[in-house]
DNA sequence: CGGATTTGACCAGCGC
DNA sequence: GCGCTGGTCAAATCCG
């Protein structure tokens, strides 16, 4: 029951993983007995100050207030990216993606979370969902640029799902902060509804001390038996993320209202996106964590 | 004393 | 089949 991030955590394991002398330590959703929920928590080799998170299994149980503060970003940029999805809507609060990965850098802490398996979409997409196809989050407070990368596949016939990768710049217009609040999330669909989001989160309500006030969202579905990216390896993947942040700010932004001025955040945004080292470090090892897992078979 | 953490053992999956 | 690795179990230990 340590690191509070709303939920409550009982350690039950701890591992030296391969290749990072850093034990990675497992932890069980207490808050519910029979909660299946997930943690496991290991430091990022290249920079200690980095906690890398990963959430897998769904709450049975409600989600505490601080939780839902947590995880709302997270399905707020998924539902953006499910609302960009087509029409039906009825059944979209409940994301195809279910393994996001938040990187909330701090000033001396970065934690990067990975949610797998939907544990948060049930109780929060809902209450997060975007019913229209709007780039602009209001839902999080903050104005979410939404820069729409769609792919469909030619080739897929399945219209049971979003098919379309997309990404959104979400970035916070609220007070304070000298550190940038900016959310990013790219989603990315393969051919059988899998789904993965990659994504950027603000964190405003910040229920652990250690949570700063930068995230990072990997979005990724594992209801579906294939794992994502499994044909990538992890260069290609980083520098498809890389070449996602680096093309940002010359991608013209879907601003679907308004802010002249948000083309110039963005910039600014992706500016300190890209130039700080310790997201770029946090990304590449969560995404060579991730993609590993994703290759073996997750 | 009860609950949380630690830590070595055990097990399953995977590659060779 | 064997060894490696990651994940989990459970007894021991710690701590409030």
């Amino acid at each position: 029951m340590q690191m509070n991030d709303g939920c409550q955590w009982r350690k039950y394991g701890q591992k030296i993983a391969k290749g990072n002398p850093c034990p990675r330590a497992y932890y069980r959703c207490t808050v519910s007995p029979s909660c299946p929920v997930r943690k496991q928590v290991q430091r990022c080799i290249d920079d200690m100050s980095i906690l890398i998170t990963t959430y897998e299994g769904t709450h049975n149980h409600p989600l505490p207030v601080s939780a839902t503060a947590m995880a709302s970003t997270t399905s707020a940029a998924a539902s953006m990216l499910q609302s960009r999805s087509t029409t039906s809507s009825s059944n979209n609060q409940f994301l195809p993606g279910g393994l996001s990965s938040n990187f909330f850098a701090g000033p001396s802490t970065t934690s990067a979370t990975l949610f797998q398996s939907s544990n948060i979409r049930q109780p929060l997409a809902q209450q997060f969902y975007f019913p229209n196809n709007t780039s602009i989050s209001t839902t999080t407070s903050h104005p979410t640029v939404t820069l729409d990368l769609t792919v469909p596949n030619p080739s897929s016939s399945s219209h049971l799902g979003p098919r379309y990768s997309s990404t959104c710049l979400s970035f916070s217009s609220s007070s304070s902060s000298s550190a940038l609040p900016w959310n990013i999330a790219t989603s990315y669909n393969n051919n059988n509804g899998y789904f993965t989001n990659y994504g950027i989160m603000s964190q405003q309500n910040k229920p652990n001390p250690i949570v700063g006030s930068h995230g990072l969202v990997i979005n990724n579905d594992r209801s579906h038996s294939k794992p994502p990216f499994q044909e990538a390896n992890n260069s290609l993947y980083q520098s498809y993320l890389k070449n996602i942040i680096s093309t940002s700010s010359t991608t013209t932004a879907t601003t679907h209202n308004h802010q002249q001025s948000l083309t110039e955040t963005i910039a600014a945004a992706t500016k300190a996106i890209t130039s700080n080292p310790k997201f770029q470090s946090a990304l590449a090892a969560a995404l060579t964590s991730f993609v590993g897992k994703g290759e073996s078979g997750l």
